[in-house]
DNA sequence: CGGTTTTGACCCGCGC
DNA sequence: GCGCGGGTCAAAACCG
């Protein structure tokens, strides 16, 4: 992806000019004539298109500012979530086995949320205790679910680290094949990822961290997905932030609203130093969706016309 | 030409 | 012991 700063204005076909064909506006000016008798000056009628251009500048901006705004709710939560769920993982580092193979806690079927659930070895949840295999102690894992265009095949999740795939599987549960990932940026670093989708929505994709990184992200001026933070011990949870294909809703998947009012009550929570080009990033990155889709710019311009 | 992806083969743990 | 299935290896293909 191109790493340039692109201005997120959203490019939408709204021009009244445009959207009226010269012919049909001659026809409209010789109609005014013919009935009224008196000819309509052209500088009025120009007028009230610049006013009608502003109009739309100005709405366009302000969904720009409120896109940005949602941007920077959704980074708070999941830097706020992520030093959480480090927190916890702290206390049970130590829980590492040297074994190689292990079994694997996942529970896709059950698992619908959207976002970032880490450490799954931690078993603070008293529901799995009872199947939890006995050998489940490993490397820190933790999940990623990220939401995905249905038509996009794949299985690629980024997260502003280097990954090189080595391996694809086909597993028993799962018609969809899982891909296997090494972090490539450093040899020592033993970090893998699984990724696969999820069978019952296969709009979300799955990815599984083990380990972690010993090594800041790979490119900081990349223009990867935000990484929560530059130097967590886990892996970073994409934002989510895809267009539905079909109808020309938008689906932002950000956490539950009810934890901007934990955000607003921790504000002395530590702030990312990359957290302005991050949102730069998120910003750009949605407007590139939102007006990568003619459905929904058309959806739009359609709703700020009417 | 070097790094990445693909893909079939192989390894190994686990259940029966 | 055997078969199954998940995970990994490694050679070939691909790509910039």
């Amino acid at each position: 992806m191109e790493s340039a700063w692109v201005d997120t204005t959203l490019v939408l076909n709204i021009n009244p000019c445009q959207s009226r064909s010269s012919k049909a506006m001659k026809q409209e000016f010789v109609g005014e004539v013919a009935d009224s008798g008196v000819k309509v000056p052209v500088k009025d009628e120009s007028e009230v298109l610049v006013e009608e251009l502003n109009r739309v500048s100005a709405e366009n901006k302000k969904l720009t500012e409120m896109l940005t705004v949602l941007c920077e709710q959704y980074y708070a939560l999941q830097h706020q979530f992520n030093e959480l769920v480090n927190n916890n993982s702290k206390t049970e580092a130590a829980k590492i086995s040297s074994k190689k193979r292990k079994a694997v806690c996942e529970d896709y079927g059950t698992n619908n949320l959207i976002g970032f659930s880490g450490n799954t070895e931690s078993s603070s949840s008293d529901e799995d205790s009872s199947k939890q295999p006995k050998d489940c102690l490993k490397p820190k894992i933790s999940m990623v679910h990220v939401r995905t265009n249905p038509s996009d095949t794949s299985l690629i999740v980024r997260d502003g680290y280097q990954w090189r795939k080595y391996g694809q599987k086909v597993t028993r549960d799962n018609p969809c094949p899982r891909a296997y990932f090494r972090c490539s940026f450093a040899p020592s670093c033993s970090v893998k990822k699984k990724v696969q989708r999820s069978a019952e929505d296969p709009s979300i994709l799955v990815a599984t961290y083990e380990g972690e990184h010993n090594h800041d992200r790979a490119h900081n001026n990349a223009p990867a997905e935000p990484s929560v933070s530059p130097t967590n011990t886990g892996p970073a949870p994409v934002p989510s932030a895809q267009t539905k294909a079909s109808p020309p809703t938008v689906t932002l998947d950000l956490m539950q609203p009810a934890r901007m009012e934990d955000d607003a009550n921790k504000p002395d929570q530590p702030i990312d130093a990359h957290a302005p080009a991050i949102r730069q990033l998120l910003v750009h990155q949605m407007a590139a969706l939102l007006t990568r889709d003619p459905k929904f710019t058309a959806a739009l311009a359609a709703a700020i016309s009417g």
